[in-house]
DNA sequence: TGCTTATATGCTCATATTTGCATATAAGCT
DNA sequence: AGCTTATATGCAAATATGAGCATATAAGCA
């Protein structure tokens, strides 16, 4: 079992407050290969946080193929009031710029569902002008 | 200075935790023998604990002659939303069995100010009793 | 001055965590 | 079957952390 303090841990790093505040702020379960665009950190370390977040009961993840989607765990009812302090918590920089960054990135997406993998920074605008998606 | 990440950090560990917690559930400031008292751990470590939440910009002491006395640090606005969401995250034990520990051991005071230090718990109640404070 | 008490701190060891890289897994596509 | 892609994981080195104990500081008081 995960103490309050385990899950509080687990929050006490900038790369995982990052990723959670990003799933938190969020309205749609998030695909990993978007994190990792809207976060620009290498995939392992992503991937690595998600697995930390999950083993803390913050996050679950649907998986669809290879793909997996993550979204906060709103079934352990603790979490509920977590999230929404998070939120507040974390307004400000540099979590308001990786919405940001985030939102960008989800207009590559077909019926609300990523077809992209990675997309480095430079090939991000060039794919959206491609799509015909309003920059 | 103090990234959010880093704060919630020091939140994560389960004396510093209870620590906190018990300091923003009283209502006044704590003495660090009363702090002590009503968790049952070494004064080393409560001392150390205090330590970190102070220079997480957490906490702020008082000093008057050697004792010291600590509350939350609510000059610094964040730390409002901060200590409500622990207070209700927080809620259950062990934490609300540090807060009765607590209360047993405010009623030594007298004029709301510790005048007894370490009180090993055996001696607490007989030196109730002798206050004639009702147990 | 010297004793007691409240609190803080230095040190050491065991353990945990982080970071980066390389590679594994496993699914979809040709 | 073989290639590509999305994601996860194993490993090793550097670093950080926590626990415990002894001791320091510094104030009040006999």
């Amino acid at each position: 079992m995960n103490s309050k303090a385990d899950i509080l841990k687990t929050l006490g790093d900038q790369t995982r407050l990052r990723v959670v505040h990003l799933i938190a702020a969020s309205r749609k379960s998030l695909c990993v290969c978007e994190i990792v665009d809207a976060l620009k950190l290498p995939q392992y370390q992503v991937s690595k946080c998600l697995v930390m977040l999950r083993r803390a009961g913050l996050v679950e993840v649907d998986r669809n193929g290879t793909w997996g989607y993550y979204h906060p765990n709103l079934a352990e009812r603790a979490n509920v009031a977590l999230f929404k302090f998070v939120m507040e918590y974390c307004a400000g920089e540099p979590f308001d710029l990786d919405v940001i960054a985030l939102e960008k990135r989800l207009k590559l997406r077909e019926k609300d569902k990523c077809v992209v993998g990675f997309v480095p920074e430079k090939e991000l605008l060039k794919l959206m002008r491609k799509k015909g998606v309003d920059v």
